[in-house]
Parts: C-alpha cells; sequence; structure tokens
DNA sequence: GCGTATTACATCGCCTGTCAAGGTACTTCA
DNA sequence: TGAAGTACCTTGACAGGCGATGTAATACGC
C-alpha cells in the first residue's frame, strides 16, 4: 500500500533536527547516518534531502556553511538554532502524541 | 510546523481498517469513535474521510452498502474484505517498524 | 591518461493524501 | 420557522516525497 517513506513524511524535518543536535553535519553524512541508524530500513532521497534543509533554513531552524572539501566533493554543512532545538523540542512532543494515537487506534483484539 | 494529520498521513487508511475489523460502521459514527478514542486529539476531515473510503473500496479492502435511515439521514456501511484484513496486518507490521525508527532516531541523549 | 566509482550538492516536475469550501437532504426541537 | 444535528459527497489547492537529471571533484586500477 505504502512505503516507509510516505508514512513517515512530516517527520523528516524532525528526525534531521533530532540528528543535527547532536552535532553539526552535512547531507551525505547525515543520510549515512540515518541509514544506518535505522538498519538500512530508512534511507533519504537526496531530493527529499535538500529541500528538507532549504525549507529548514528557510524557517531559521539551521544555519549553513560551507566546509572543506575532503574525499572528493565540497560539502555544505548545518548547524541547529536555538529555534531549531525548539521546534525538535515541539516535534518530539508531537511524536508522542502521534504515537500513543496510533498506538490506541492499532490495538490488536 | 505540521499539525497532527500530516503526521499521520498514509496511516489514514489502516486506522480506518483496524476500527471496521470490529464491525461494520459508517463514516460519520468512524469519525466519532476515533475521535473519543484520541481525547478529540485526531479528528478526521470529511473530505479526508471519504476519500479514504474510495480508496479502500477501490482497492478491494472494503465493500459498502446503504443502511436504514436513523435519526437524520441515509448511511454508506463500510465493511472490510478479507483483502482488507490482510492489508491490515501489513499496516500494523509497517507501523511497527516506523514507530522503531522515529523512537530510535528521536531518542533523547 | 582514461574509465569507473564514490563523494557531494542541487533542481524540476510529477504524484498523492489532506483539507477548506461548498453542496444536498432529512429529523428534531424550541 | 429556523437552528442544530445527522449524514453523505465533490472540487481544487497545497505540500512533502521522489524519480530523473545535472554538476563537479577525488581516487584508483589498468
Amino acid at each position: 500500500m505504502a512505503n516507509t517513506s510516505e508514512l513517515l513524511r512530516g517527520h523528516t524535518d524532525t528526525i534531521l533536527l533530532a540528528q543535527l543536535a547532536k552535532g553539526d553535519s552535512y547531507g551525505y553524512q547525515l543520510s549515512k547516518t540515518v541509514s544506518e541508524a535505522t538498519g538500512g530500513a530508512l534511507e533519504f532521497k537526496e531530493a527529499t534531502l535538500y529541500t528538507a534543509f532549504r525549507r529548514l533554513e528557510e524557517a531559521g531552524a539551521i544555519t549553513s556553511y560551507w566546509g572543506e572539501a575532503s574525499a572528493g566533493a565540497r560539502r555544505r554543512y548545518y548547524s541547529i538554532t536555538e529555534a531549531g532545538k525548539e521546534a525538535l523540542s515541539e516535534g518530539r512532543k508531537q511524536w508522542q502524541s502521534v504515537r500513543g494515537m496510533l498506538d490506541e487506534l492499532l490495538g490488536k483484539e
């Protein structure tokens, strides 16, 4: 019916903010990190990733800067802002709420 | 950033199937049931609800029939099919998977 | 020096689920 | 009479995810 990514729609920004809250990172690395953390179950598509960065930067949740080119290509690093931390906190709360609802509504009986 | 419904996008069909697995029901009642089960946190919009019914019926996951008019208006009842039960099972598995990923990715540290 | 792989970023246009807005129709009750 | 509740339905806009495509640098074997 639906694939994993569609079921995560809307949570992308929160996931990225949660990763950036651990420290600055760049697109390629973030996608690898997320992929590894989920055992390959979640693979951010590049288009998804970079549009999310644009969206988050536009919203003031992250800032970016060009870092050292290394092992092949230039990297654009992203850094979470204070506003981003608040958005992350809000996103986590929403996740708790959503999780509770679905657990309740999909209960096996 | 996003509202609850957007964060549940894609799970709507599974939610509806889970409710119908308990017994036939109709649109208005289902929306009330879901609303009550979530303490009012989730309110299916009518357009969302009825487009979901069309989609599920199209997919063969549910069938419908006109029931008795009662207390105001005619009702169209929906019934889950065998295919629908399989889709529900699949949907529940996907939810387990998604929940695991997000718990992992949004962990507080 | 050349082809291929890998790293790394970026955009365009389509697809799909949600929803605001609008509509129909019947019953109940003040 | 009219407001409120029950109950269904459709259209068009919107937004996020993504396939496809493009750029550009380094690394490595041959």
